[in-house]
DNA sequence: TGCGCAAACTTATAATACAGGTTTTCAAAA
DNA sequence: TTTTGAAAACCTGTATTATAAGTTTGCGCA
């Protein structure tokens, strides 16, 4: 880590030049996630500009998820994250440039996809989460925290048992962004039956995924999708 | 914009609740892009912070594009933008944590869906376009930099195309990564007539959307992402 | 009414200070 | 020789002050 960064001929922004050069250091030393990167000090001499600026591309840095910081500690290479997404898309709903029903779309793409990945992929272990994620939502009908909580995880461990880590990344941001909308969608099923027939749904997914039935698995999450989209669409959307 | 943020009793981090609070304010005062935030000033005082933490906290959301900064200007809300998630997927890709081929299968996935849902609900206008980017190619295939930049136009015309930004968005975010692997694919079409047949594809694309027929426009580009995804493997991937 | 320019406002960068974490080092104890 | 513990060195978080440079606003003049 005793290497001098090559100094920029710069342009405008001193932070955006920072921020590549940064960012370009992580990638010429090949560092991984927790390997650390030089100090704020050492930054500061190497890139030539004041500890102001590279603050605030490390800051920068730190929004995008490329790295961690904490009080003490030098910056460390992030581990992928999905939350910097996750903003993305919620920045969107907040300013009207995309509505719930694009996003169930860009879902419904996906989980089919990861569904059929899934039934093909899924290790016993990861076949045996889903169940129990389907599973503890059937007991727990009455108490709209704990489904939600397990209907998203479920649906994250079917993206991550598609070995695809991107799938996972987009799944995960969705359901950052769906935390919001799912209550709405809950209360649009009105009735027990309709609630009974959501689980249902999940529990067959988990069970065709199980049985590593691809074809089963897909047709199922689009089915749940249809539901979904219909129930939203009963409480007014947007 | 004269109103007081509320206080936070906040935590550790002055920084991260002063981005939230600043993300609040423009979810609850509805702004939409162009919308002009307060200034440094303003929110140092509504804020209770310093300006360094206000600064970082505007930086922070500049880096995830929530926002827009310049010199003398005031913060303004940003479009929806790809690069942050460009960034997010980079990462994976510098830090080994996602391979050339996972983005590819993310891509094959949902363009697949892209093609069908633009052979729908293309506009004329769009399809004319389409079918510019496509002629575009075929009459440059001894110019690598123009065929790259006409397959990516012809791929994000046809995202834009679905109607869904979130569609848009994400292959807006794999074209900024995959400019750096696509020359890679070409250099693996070694042969006039490989390169031939990877335009005819393109060519047959955008016909099929224009002809407005979805079943056709899927089909194609399945067997687009086929060869590339052949070709990546024959140049060894990474 | 329209134009142009100066004043007011705002952000970009730098430098300094200090509080409070974390890591490293080194000597003493087991 | 190994372990432990605490001090020293190092590092980041936040605040403050200064100054340069870009943008907006508004006023006065034509």
């Amino acid at each position: 880590m005793s290497e001098k960064l090559p100094t920029t001929p710069s342009s405008g922004d001193l932070v955006a030049g920072a921020v590549s050069q940064i960012s370009a250091f992580i990638r010429k030393n090949q560092l991984k996630p927790g390997d650390r990167l030089p100090s704020e000090a050492a930054l500061t001499e190497s890139l030539n500009v004041s500890r102001t600026v590279v603050r605030e591309a490390l800051r920068s840095l730190a929004a995008m998820r490329l790295i961690d910081l904490g009080a003490g500690k030098r910056p460390t290479v992030a581990e992928l994250d999905d939350s910097s997404i996750a903003m993305t898309f919620r920045h969107g709903l907040f300013t009207d440039q995309i509505d719930i029903r694009q996003i169930y779309d860009a879902r419904r793409t996906i989980e089919g996809r990861t569904a059929t990945l899934a039934a093909l992929l899924r290790t016993e272990k990861e076949a045996d989460e889903m169940l129990g994620f389907a599973r503890a939502m059937q007991n727990r009908l009455d108490q709209p925290a704990v489904v939600m909580e397990n209907d998203l995880a479920l649906h994250l461990a079917i993206a991550r048992a598609s070995k695809n880590p991107v799938f996972a990344l987009m799944i995960g941001a969705f359901q950052g962004v769906i935390v919001e909308s799912w209550p709405i969608g809950w209360r649009a099923r009105a009735t027990d039956d309709e609630r009974e027939a959501m689980n249902r749904l999940h529990l067959d997914l988990a069970e065709a995924i199980a049985a590593s039935d691809p074809q089963a698995a897909s047709t199922i999450m689009d089915r749940h999708f249809d539901q979904s989209l219909r129930a939203l669409a009963r409480a007014g959307l947007t």
